[in-house]
RNA sequence: GUGGGUGUAGCUCAGUUGGUUAGAGUGCCUGGUUGUGGCCCAGGAGGUCGAGGGUUCAAAUCCCUUCACUCACCCCA
């Protein structure tokens, strides 16, 4: 028969890879908790008409990268590319901001985009996100990214790189636009080709090309920052002030945009040298006009996305098994040994300790290969002989000592292995 | 969607200017040695050389097509 493979950029992630993933989400988990954030966990599929209005209908996302498709009864559903609006919309639905005006919320979970795989980036993708909604003090930004930035480095993740801009607001944004476009459209012809597309459809997105000579032919351009009306500056300025406050390093790109339509003042982003062409390792901002367009209050919020596999990616590899905790393997040799060994196993992991066996009936030299193999603490080696007697060896595989053991005595047993 | 690179054993890879039964290391299995595992020794299983077509007496090797993986563009986390 032909085989069956995985999706393109769908991927598995194995048995040695995943005590890294738990790792790190025990340890977010943890930190989320200190700072009052609680997790909300949502579909994975919604209606196609929640990212149209939340990401925008111009973005590549929505144009060009959603599995969407017409289900059974004529609704049109999308595969969530993104977790903000999705939360929002949880948010609204449920009346959250009735029963507090403030909600600290976060999410794990796959993403789906279907974009040309490459290094860093999947089809489907795991995020970590975080919003804050319901407070616009310019401190909830700086506690937001302070947070992110420690919880980051307790990951033991190091070397990065946080640079935020602030984008304005719908106030001040319209009229920087129309100047940006304008000075663009004087250089159109001395654009790369895809910045000359872009000037049609994406014009601020420009600013972010990595092509030298684009580069070039951009400075001197209008910079967002000198638009922004005094509300956004004083916001913006805040910001800074107190993200010094929290000792929080950070570098100002002037240039930096986002992809998603709903960001209003801070954005930021977060980059590392390690992972390739795809180096952001999170992006986030404050959306204070998202919640009303999807159709809830007026409430502002700010929130940030992890790219999962990319924080893993950066993360040193680990083995796939852990030798700290107890572990017990059983080797028998014989019927009756294998029974009793059988049932053995059985009562010591409900005993809460772990016990593995050879349920082939290979030689001990292959037994004990295996117990090797398994990173194994503890052998307990069980002939018919020794049945009788109720007695067996327990070696332990560290430092070698024996000792002969009780094997109807189950408590005892754990005790001496977790001694 | 556009380009580059790579597809040979479970894994990492050799394979000369086309030339007999396709190789190594590692892992797996069996046995020996060892104080009952790690080290060492011997043996064994495992490959439609990504797929399809073509050139040739002869193709893993050359040509075409296709698929997959990968890196980069694009976009983003």
């Amino acid at each position: 028969m032909a085989k069956i493979t995985s999706v393109r950029g769908f991927r598995d992630i194995l048995p040695e890879e995943t005590p890294k993933w738990q790792r790190v989400e025990e340890k977010i988990r943890s930190i989320f908790y200190d700072f009052g954030i609680r997790e909300i966990r949502i579909p994975v599929l919604e209606k196609t008409e929640l990212f149209k209005r939340g990401i925008g209908e111009a973005t590549d996302i929505v144009e060009k990268e959603m599995y969407t498709f017409l289900d059974r009864g004529n609704e049109y559903l999308t595969m969530r590319p993104e977790a903000t609006a999705c939360v929002i919309r949880a948010y609204i639905e449920h009346h959250l901001y009735e029963k507090d005006p403030i909600a600290k919320l976060f999410t794990i979970g796959p993403m789906f985009r279907r974009e040309r795989p490459q290094k860093g980036r999947f089809r489907q993708f795991h995020q970590i996100n975080v919003e804050f909604l319901g407070q616009e003090d310019p401190r909830i930004d700086a506690e937001l990214m302070a947070m992110l930035m420690h919880l980051l480095g307790e990951v033991g993740i190091g070397n990065l790189k946080l640079e935020i801009n602030s984008l304005g607001c719908d106030i001040c944004r319209p009229a920087f636009r129309e100047t940006a476009i304008g000075f663009l459209k004087e250089r159109e012809d001395k654009l790369c080709a895809d910045c000359q597309r872009r000037l049609e459809t994406n014009p601020l997105r420009i600013f972010d090309c990595k092509n030298e000579s684009c580069q070039e032919t951009i400075t001197g351009a209008p910079l967002i920052l000198d638009f922004i009306c005094d509300e956004c500056r004083s916001h913006f300025e805040k910001v800074m002030e107190y993200l010094g406050l929290l000792q929080v390093p950070f570098v100002v790109n002037r240039r930096m945009v986002r992809g998603l339509d709903y960001y209003t003042r801070t954005a930021f982003e977060i980059t590392t040298e390690s992972l390739g062409a795809q180096n952001a390792v999170t992006g986030g901002g404050r959306y204070d006009g998202l919640v009303e367009m999807l159709g809830g209050p007026a409430i502002s919020g700010i929130g940030f996305a992890i790219g999962f596999d990319r924080l893993i990616a950066m993360l040193p590899d680990t083995d796939g098994h852990d030798t700290k905790h107890p572990h017990v393997f059983i080797a028998a040799l014989g019927n009756e040994a294998q029974r009793h060994a059988f049932s053995l196993c059985n009562s010591l992991r409900q005993a809460a300790v772990r016990a593995e066996m050879d349920l082939s009936g290979k030689s001990l030299k292959s037994q004990m290969k295996r117990a090797n193999k398994l990173g194994c603490t503890h052998t307990l080696i069980i002939g018919d002989a020794e049945l009788a007697e109720a007695t067996a060896q327990l070696r332990n595989m560290q430092d070698g000592t024996q000792e002969t053991v009780d094997i109807k005595d189950v408590q005892a047993l754990k005790q001496r292995v977790t001694a």
